[in-house]
DNA sequence: GTCCAGGACCTAG
DNA sequence: CTAGGTCATGGA
């Protein structure tokens, strides 16, 4: 049997897609040759960008492709964003490295289990728990050519599972952490539809509620999936970000740098944030490289 | 071998 | 309220 495939084209404006499907706010894009490949909800999707044009690729029919729109936020005014920031050196520095560095709109649930698993991981290994369980707790999926791919497993499917289950994907100790809250899911303590409804804090707080939930990753929840973008994570980047490019000088109490961090920044700060995590993490390792080399 | 990673949680002071 | 230890695992 042949497999089909379908396309779709979009305009493309101040958008850098391998850098923002890789910067560490979603963790299962792939680069495949010029471009890249993934799973948003129950869809298998290729993307690649030319001469600010986006190709599309799917292998299910499509009626309206607002779930991608949405995912990649094409309608979001980046210049726009970019003028709200506070004007200074550190912010400037950040914008100019990566221009075209967006946030997306993931899923809710996928966007909570997976920053679950984030806590003291690195990136790459985030991504690998998270494929293990897709494969082993997923929904099978057809990819190109016959090849398969996994959504996202449910809550209810990870709810099911058994902590040794799970802990076999690598997860450790966060793997009681995930299925806790995907148990709390599937017993509706906390709806997660609803709180779109909800003012930010009572989101968070609403968020938190969850085991393995803390500011931290219910700030990224808020920011990644929410849209909430005065949403600020604070995690290990953000904080040396902080000190080294704000505060080099003066050593303040955590306490003070969140509260900072939460009235400096504005309406799109946790876009801020954004740029911060990706230059420390991207341009300040090679000025270190430098100067030891050098 | 050592340090560290998109932390949360528990305990002790 | 803050400080420190603990929890797993693998990359650099």
């Amino acid at each position: 049997m042949e497999s089909s495939e379908f396309h779709a084209e979009f305009p493309l404006r101040d958008y850098d897609l391998a850098t923002t499907l890789t910067s560490g706010q979603a963790f299962r894009w792939k680069q495949m040759g010029d471009g890249h490949e993934g799973v948003i909800g129950n869809r298998w999707v290729r993307l690649h960008v030319q001469e600010n044009r986006l190709h599309a690729t799917t292998t299910a029919p499509v009626d309206d492709w607002g779930w991608l729109t949405d995912y990649l936020q094409l309608a979001v005014d980046l210049p726009a964003v970019l003028g709200s920031f506070p004007d200074d050196a550190p912010l400037r520095a950040a914008t100019t490295a990566c221009p075209g560095l967006r946030l997306l709109r993931q899923d809710q649930w996928e966007c909570l289990a997976s920053f679950i698993l984030s806590s003291t991981k690195q990136i790459v290994q985030i991504q690998q728990c998270v494929a293990l369980l897709c494969e082993r707790f997923g929904e099978a999926i057809i990819g190109p050519e016959g090849t398969t791919h996994f959504a996202f497993p449910t809550y209810h499917r990870l709810a099911a599972a058994s902590e040794a289950e799970l802990r076999a994907c690598k997860l450790g100790f966060r793997a009681k952490y995930l299925r806790g809250t995907a148990q709390m899911l599937v017993a509706r303590e906390v709806e997660l539809a609803a709180l779109v409804q909800q003012t930010t804090d009572n989101a968070r707080a609403s968020l938190m509620r969850f085991p393995g939930v803390g500011r931290k990753i219910a700030d990224c929840v808020l920011l990644f999936a929410y849209g909430r973008q005065d949403a600020f994570p604070v995690d290990v980047w953000v904080l040396k970000a902080l000190r080294t490019l704000y505060f080099p000088k003066r050593q303040p109490t955590s306490k003070r740098l969140m509260h900072f961090a939460a009235t400096y920044f504005g309406p799109n700060a946790g876009y801020a944030q954004q740029y911060l995590f990706h230059y420390v993490r991207t341009q300040v390792p090679k000025l270190r490289k430098r100067k030891k080399g050098g």
